[in-house]
DNA sequence: GTCTATAACCTGATAGAC
DNA sequence: GTCTATCAGGTTATAGAC
């Protein structure tokens, strides 16, 4: 009965994080274009001048959740799969849990930054560089070693397309009521057992 | 010489079916939000008003290209699913070719597809049923007798993940330079023959 | 049917009081 | 630092001439 009226109580944070913490929200639900900077004050519970007062103009706020958002999406497999002490099949298995986890916590994340990569792509091309930071991994090295004879390339899109695709395709089953959130989540549980699986089930066909 | 200064030199059409085509290709590859109506006003080779003449509004424009490309992502491979006189086997082939083929030719398709109906969910609930297809579907029939142990979901994801996430991922590998354009495409011709097995594999695994 | 000109509205950003 | 009020620019949509 204490809390306020506002629209989405704020916690007790800096105005500043307030007013990030709601553009994180906002950006990641609608993506740049279809997000106004009004809907960002109003879900900060703070007014739009703040907005302007704090980051300089809608665009850098968006640059800064954005570079967060890349970090948190490619950063957290970057030191699982430039790990040379530990063997393919863990870090297939580390990947996939650690997606799955975090991706669970924050749905919108995948399809949010992979639309604006390609709305911005180049603005993006000098940002970061996840090619490079493949391209000399170990993964890289241990899938070329396992199969020399199929590019790693595929093996790449096979275990992160049966695990994010799900992420990304989630609002038409649930448009769709062919699955509600509950079966969703209990099949992605499963699913941090059953890709590693799969996925040595793969490497060692034909 | 004889061709017309305009920047998108537009083929003997109708004008209706001009804007429409410059909407297909505009609203595909921005998004409803970032598209402007001059932008595809500009496409089609025509004026501003004409777009309001024979549509009548930006929104009503979008929601008839949205119902093309609904139709032609999901109306694709729906009759192969639903045909009770193939494999298994055949439908995942014809499936996964279909897809490929279809989707070289228009690589914006899945990113716009699943990016518009998550910001928009509730006007397409009732717009199309693709949960009701599915679960009644000859697929689905199949995948339960093959594996009672395993809920169709999975196969279905996976099959689908690594079919799709390639092409919605696409931008990612372009903007970091780690793969280009000749590259990809070669490896999703690979991938027609490729994924298949793969997906056998998955079926007949522990 | 097609155009130019403009109305009506919305959005990002700022001025200035407190 | 925070607010209200407002500007400046851009966008959708329409009016009206041809």
């Amino acid at each position: 009965m204490a809390k306020k009226p506002s629209p989405k109580p704020p916690p007790d944070l800096s105005t500043e994080e307030k007013i990030k913490e709601a553009a994180r929200k906002v950006f990641t639900q609608k993506g740049f274009a279809a997000t106004r900077t009004r809907d960002i004050a109003e879900t900060a519970g703070i007014n739009l001048a703040l907005l302007n007062y704090y980051f300089r103009s809608k665009q850098k706020l968006f640059e800064e959740v954005m570079l967060e958002k890349v970090e948190q999406l490619f950063g957290l497999i970057a030191p699982v799969i430039v790990d040379p002490t530990t063997t393919l099949e863990s870090k297939i298995e580390k990947v996939v849990t650690l997606y799955i986890d975090m991706i669970s916590e924050h749905p919108d994340l995948p399809i949010f930054v992979l639309s604006e990569i390609r709305n911005h792509p180049d603005h993006f091309a000098n940002t970061f560089n996840i090619g490079e930071m493949l391209q000399h991994s170990s993964l890289i090295q241990q899938l070329k070693e396992r199969r020399p004879d199929i590019h790693p390339f595929h093996f790449l899109m096979n275990t992160l397309g049966m695990t994010l695709f799900p992420f990304i395709a989630r609002p038409v089953f649930e448009t769709s009521g062919a699955a509600n959130s509950t079966l969703f989540n209990n099949m992605m549980q499963q699913r941090k057992i059953l890709i590693p699986q799969w996925t040595k089930a793969i490497l060692n066909s034909i």
